[in-house]
DNA sequence: CTACTTCTTGAGTGAACGCTCTAGAATGTG
DNA sequence: CACATTCTAGAGCGTTCACTCAAGAAGTAG
């Protein structure tokens, strides 16, 4: 996006990544609303016109923050879990014990960013309502499917309900986001992830098939 | 409060209740931040002047409606439970199974008032955060204190880690709530809770105590 | 140099925010 | 009746909101 090139006219002098980091930040801990205009401005260093001008309006600033965090390492392990991990029982267990250590790691604001942010958008602003909707919709379609394929293969039993699996997961997850939002340390997440493990469904002994 | 005695002066033209249940209603909705003054007034059917005659300022009437929503059958059902079943198991599986009923029920807006007015709730907010936090560490408190003294009665085995219990209970009735404020139905909510409730410590096999 | 393009600056936009204030209406008491 | 008291109506307070715009600064192209 005009890095090859000419590069006619003024150059920027303020680094985007920078300063989509810094948005990042505040709109993690404050959520979307609630992060003013002003507040973003100074955090980045800026003025609302150069905002405007490099990121759009204050909507698109923070869909391009959630882009970019969902493929940051701390926003994307729930996918690196499903895709690298052999089982089903693997991912899950590697993404609750993973969420257990990021979550409440001080180097970033507490919790997942897209929880956060979504439980602090009111049903005022729809687009953005509806955009994390959309984000969170995603994510347990993604885990029921990754739990119906374990069916198919034998590894969940066929009592086992994958869309109760996922939702319950999903429930947990955000739970322990809130949690870490309130104060969870890493040691006592991780007792909540190994805890929600142990609903992971067993087949029932002496039946055979 | 005024109701005894000789009541001179005009007397109000609204109902105080009522007024105050549909400000429970807008704040349940929106959260706290995020319901502004002139809905409040619209909503109660009254002007800014006489609902700060009555109630205060926007952090009085919040705070009395959270009083009053604590006190009223969707919001105590927690500590009914708790001192009515003769067994944590018992209480810990009616709150869940309750939660997963009132939660989606149509007749209020979805989730609970105070998780979600919580998460609807930002750091600059200094008095209402810490009012909701402290709400929040008192019931898991409570949580704590039932499942030691379940443990201290036998019921829970000694490998059990109460404080980590109450946790485990405190994130999946907050990711409850938020899966509610998304859309899922009670069916979806008791399939959750069910799973959750499998988790709950059993006294190893083997072992004699 | 001039011409052109793009970015930065900072004042300024209308709207909405929580909240207050005054005038008047509706009740009680003497 | 007069008078004190307490409410209601509605304009309006200062502030903050997201956002815009004109003017000038800083670069390239010829």
């Amino acid at each position: 996006m005009g890095q090859a090139g000419a590069a006619r006219g003024r150059p920027r002098t303020f680094d985007r990544d920078t300063a989509l980091a810094a948005a990042t930040r505040l709109f993690w801990e404050r959520g979307y609303e609630a992060t003013s205009l002003n507040e973003l401005t100074e955090a980045m260093g800026i003025r609302p016109g150069s905002l405007y001008a490099a990121f759009g309006d204050k909507k698109a600033l923070f869909k391009e923050v959630v882009h970019a965090y969902t493929r940051s390492p701390v926003g994307a392990f729930v996918g690196v879990a499903l895709r690298e991990e052999p089982t089903a029982h693997h991912a899950f267990a590697r993404i609750l014990r993973e969420a257990a250590a990021i979550y409440p790691d001080p180097a970033h604001p507490a919790g997942c960013l897209t929880i956060s942010a979504a439980t602090n958008v009111t049903v005022q602003d729809t687009e953005i309502a509806a955009f994390l909707r959309d984000l969170r919709n995603t994510n347990l379609a993604i885990f029921q499917d990754r739990l119906r394929a374990a069916q198919q293969d034998g590894e969940l039993p066929p009592h086992a309900d994958p869309r109760a699996l996922a939702g319950y997961f999903a429930a947990v997850i955000q739970g322990m986001s809130q949690r870490a939002r309130d104060g969870a340390d890493a040691a006592e997440l991780t007792q909540i992830a190994d805890l929600a493990l142990t609903a992971w469904p067993r087949h029932e002994p002496g039946h055979s098939g």
